[in-house]
RNA sequence: GGCCAAGUAGCUCAGUUGGUAGAGCAGCGGAUUGAAAAUCCGCGUGUCGGUGGUUCGAUUCCGCCCUUGGCCA
């Protein structure tokens, strides 16, 4: 038999994380955070990281894998999640995905195509090609290369642009082409997807400005000075960009006041959680949870209890 | 109390030599295949502070009033 999943999702701010914990406390369950911003070590406060204490309590995985200077992409997840999966249920444990970053998910769950992964060296030239000549031009460039992808990336988006470039040049099939092939590995086992969509968007903001304002108490500004002050690190990298950092790194740089840096920060979390948001209206199969914490704790169980049931012996 | 300036989108402001107005930000919707907490795309009706007048027509010109800021008493 396939091993069972369970997917806690929801934008940020919901109570995914709170979610999985009641559950984790309930069933023999290992949690796998779908974060791409967890993963970064001494990024705590800011990507709201479960606690030591709790992680003795519950295993979590793929947390501080990363130092900030490294970059980590979708398909090392989806690679290192499906082996983590393996073992979890080796184990006789059932393995649960919480966490909002849904690429991460799609390339979990429905595989990838085969591609190059990604090349710094061939970026920075393509970077440094563009300083010169211009993203336009090289969308010009990508429309000779790989026609079929350049009519599917506006001329303004430079990371695609870049990306659909890279795999061109590096040889092999291009990303239309190796589009036309299968996806590598969907998962194929059951999933129950409890998903916590907020209903009230007034509500989700209001949490999102007390939880930030909490993070600032908590020390956040220490945390990103500390970033700040190693010397290497700067917001070209995938982890100083993040919500919160990216701000609070812009103020350190005497770009703006404290207080506007936290207004923008708290602005860039929302319109985090709206892309989430769409994200979440398109995925196929979810279990929708009511926005109320007790409430959708209690329905959650609920679900977990008959798909367990109904997906393993 | 007098003089001056300002009052236009949720915010900051532009503009109309008189023909009912548009940027940035915010907001909303969407895309999303090795950077994704990233990156990109689309969406602009608002008593142009109120009121009276001039005018075929006023947000625009004139009078009065209100509000805010500054200067003078």
């Amino acid at each position: 038999m396939k091993p069972a999943l369970i997917v806690v999702i929801g934008p940020t701010a919901s109570g995914k994380s709170a979610l999985a914990v009641d559950l984790a406390r309930r069933w023999p369950v290992e949690l796998i955070s779908m974060d791409s911003a967890q993963i970064y070590r001494g990024m705590d406060i800011g990507t709201a990281k479960p606690p030591a204490s709790l992680r003795a309590e519950i295993p979590h995985h793929l947390i501080d894998i990363r130092d900030p200077a490294q970059a980590y992409s979708a398909a090392e997840f989806a690679a290192e999640a499906r082996q983590l999966c393996a073992q979890i249920d080796s184990r006789g444990r059932i393995p649960l995905l919480v966490g909002g970053t849904f690429l991460y998910l799609r390339a979990f769950l429905q595989g990838l195509h085969a591609l190059p992964g990604a090349d710094p060296q061939l970026r920075g030239q393509l970077e440094r090609e563009a300083a010169e000549q211009g993203w336009p031009q090289l969308h010009r460039r990508l429309a000779r290369r790989d026609p079929d992808s350049a009519r599917r990336i506006h001329p303004n988006d430079a990371q695609r642009i870049q990306r659909a470039l890279e795999i061109a040049e590096l040889g092999g099939a291009t990303r239309s082409e190796a589009w036309q092939a299968p996806r590598s590995e969907p998962w194929s086992g059951p999933v129950l997807k409890l998903c916590l969509l907020p209903e009230d968007r007034e509500q989700l903001r209001a949490q999102i400005a007390r939880r930030f304002a909490q993070m600032m108490e908590e020390g956040l500004l220490d945390e990103v000075k500390r970033l700040f002050e190693r010397g290497d690190l700067s917001l070209a990298l995938p982890s100083m960009r993040s919500v919160g950092y990216r701000q609070l790194w812009q103020h350190l740089q005497g770009q703006c006041p404290l207080d506007v840096a936290v207004e923008r920060a708290i602005i860039a979390t929302r319109q985090y959680a709206k892309r989430q948001m769409t994200w979440l209206r398109r995925e196929p199969g979810l279990t929708l949870l009511p926005q109320d914490a007790r409430e959708g704790v209690e329905q959650a169980r609920k679900h977990v209890e008959e798909f367990l049931a109904a997906s393993r012996p």
